[in-house]
DNA sequence: TACGTTTACGGGCAAATACTCACTTGAATA
DNA sequence: TATTCAAGTGAGTATTTGCCCGTAAACGTA
């Protein structure tokens, strides 16, 4: 297997290279093909490769002044902790275009701490995005756990594996939890959770120092009926009983309060805390999801928000 | 008097919206133009002032990075024609490892040149460990030309002996130097350099295209003590009037002068050029070389240099 | 060895971007 | 009120970039 010292620079080598010289030290892609000695359109493609393959990540630093707003309004009305507003683009089709690196910076910004931390985790698109955009750290004195089940209603693990890619960018230890988002019966929860090893999980995520979860809506695609991890029956019947939203597999109305019974006696997941005394960071948007982010913050379920522009305006009307 | 949430939004703001929309986003300045509603070459304006001014951060994730980084600062300490920093392997013993790799792109890169040129190169292991990564070629058109004599004191010709090696891969005239690297006496040297098939090698070093040396210490296990070209004595000797390393056989002190007297009397190798007008490449590694490295940028003696990344750090203390 | 397939390369061109210059605006000042 | 000056604007233009496409090398297969 190549390794990184291998006598011939790997393809990806040269692309971090070309996209250095490119982004960071400015030169064009002439003078960048004449410093690695190939032609202009192979620098091309180098740097183009430097993006593609995310060697290369963009961040604004400057808090614009109507994000800025629109924050300040949120915290007020929601008593939040915190809330970032990132600007949103109106013609992208992408809902996690900005979040992702806010969600990123965010997370950055409490792995950099010196002290060993509990960070836990939920799952989702959102999350996913977020966790790509984060920089190679070294944070082996932090944990990082899982609040929720990674396996999917067919036995692979999930697509959105957010904990082991997140571990993986930062080398930190952590914990996925081997289970099911929702278990087939009330008594399989038991009987999962009684288990030593998930007992443990669970400890840890109880005394976590920052939490990072993303908000799903219950409506015709919601993420857990796409994911098979409920049936179309269970969400209708959800959806009767006035759930709009989910986090973690915990389904709650519009005001924040967990559903009683339904799927909710089977989620597997880490209990929620409302009004949790440590940072709990909602990371969401998109105009179908507003009704969920709204349940979540007015019950208290997250007391931080990561949004955009346009989510934000629609949860201030 | 405005306040941080003024509804008009400073040209700041609509810089770091433009940067926003362009680099995280992916947006044209055309696009930019219409979402913002100016005119495209204001788009223009403000995405320029979003990085004059900071707003947007590039980052480059990859280890390459930090070579880059260092070889940038290098270059500008030290006011170098080029750097190149390779990644160390804090594992490997190897002090060439990457550098003959980096060394031999580069000599290639000379070599690949249509026009008929004059590469000089001096001796050592490195140079040596460089010319062995070298690919076949056939550079017929080019002379390749030795700085400094490869008779060792016995009369054998010296075990790192890099021109023939080098001539004989890329298949190119050269001219070694039938010396050695130090004479007898100053009346030796002076006798030996007066021949005319040495003068004429000089001649073709003094008017070489492009250079390249190896760096040695004068510590311990100085290279010119290890094969015999000085005595134990002479080094002590040179340390003590503040020599710090050699090119060539030519030593010289912290800031790059060439001493006075001692052995530079008697060394027989070609003169050295402090800003030289072609590239001077210096290739070198260790700890053991901090000092010898750092000399001969100060002095100038060479104008380029290719190093590792853990010699290239200590360069910068 | 011959042949089909994949991969990478570089020429060329249209789109996108950066830069220059002459002009306008508006605030400060004589 | 006139003048100066800094900052911004749009037009025009040169440079840079993105991408298509034909060619060639590399690779796998029969």
């Amino acid at each position: 297997m190549p390794s990184k010292y291998d006598a011939e620079p790997s393809r990806l080598d040269e692309a971090a290279r070309a996209g250095w010289l490119y982004y960071v030290a400015g030169n064009t892609q002439d003078e960048i093909a004449k410093k690695l000695g190939v032609s202009r359109q192979s620098a091309q493609r180098l740097v183009s490769l430097s993006i593609s393959a995310k060697l290369i990540k963009v961040r604004l630093d400057h808090p614009i002044a109507r994000c800025m707003e629109l924050s300040q309004h949120l915290k007020d009305k929601f008593d939040l902790r915190g809330c970032e507003v990132v600007p949103s683009d109106p013609t992208s089709s992408s809902v996690t275009l900005g979040i992702a690196q806010a969600g990123a910076a965010e997370m950055e910004r409490h792995l950099k701490s010196e002290k060993p931390l509990i960070m836990s985790v939920g799952t989702g698109r959102t999350l996913r995005a977020c966790v790509d955009q984060l920089q190679q750290m070294d944070c082996q004195m932090h944990s990082i756990v899982s609040l929720v089940g990674n396996i999917a209603s067919d036995g692979s693990a999930s697509a959105y594996d957010v904990i082991v890619r997140l571990a993986d960018t930062v080398k930190a230890p952590h914990f996925p939890m081997p289970l099911p988002v929702i278990a087939a019966s009330v008594g399989e929860r038991e009987i999962l959770q009684s288990q030593t090893l998930i007992r443990h999980i669970l400890e840890l995520a109880k005394n976590a120092d920052v939490t990072f979860v993303g908000i799903g809506h219950l409506g015709e695609h919601a993420p857990l009926l796409e994911d098979h991890f409920i049936t179309d029956a269970e969400r209708a019947d959800l959806q009767k009983v006035g759930a709009v939203g989910e986090i973690v597999g915990w389904t709650y109305d519009g005001e924040g309060n967990i559903i009683d019974g339904h799927t909710n006696d089977r989620v597997a997941s880490a209990p929620m805390m409302p009004n949790h005394n440590k940072p709990v960071i909602g990371v969401a948007a998109g105009i179908d999801k507003i009704a969920a982010i709204s349940g979540a913050l007015r019950g208290k379920l997250v007391n931080s928000l990561i949004t955009n522009e346009a989510t934000a305006e629609l949860l201030l009307k």
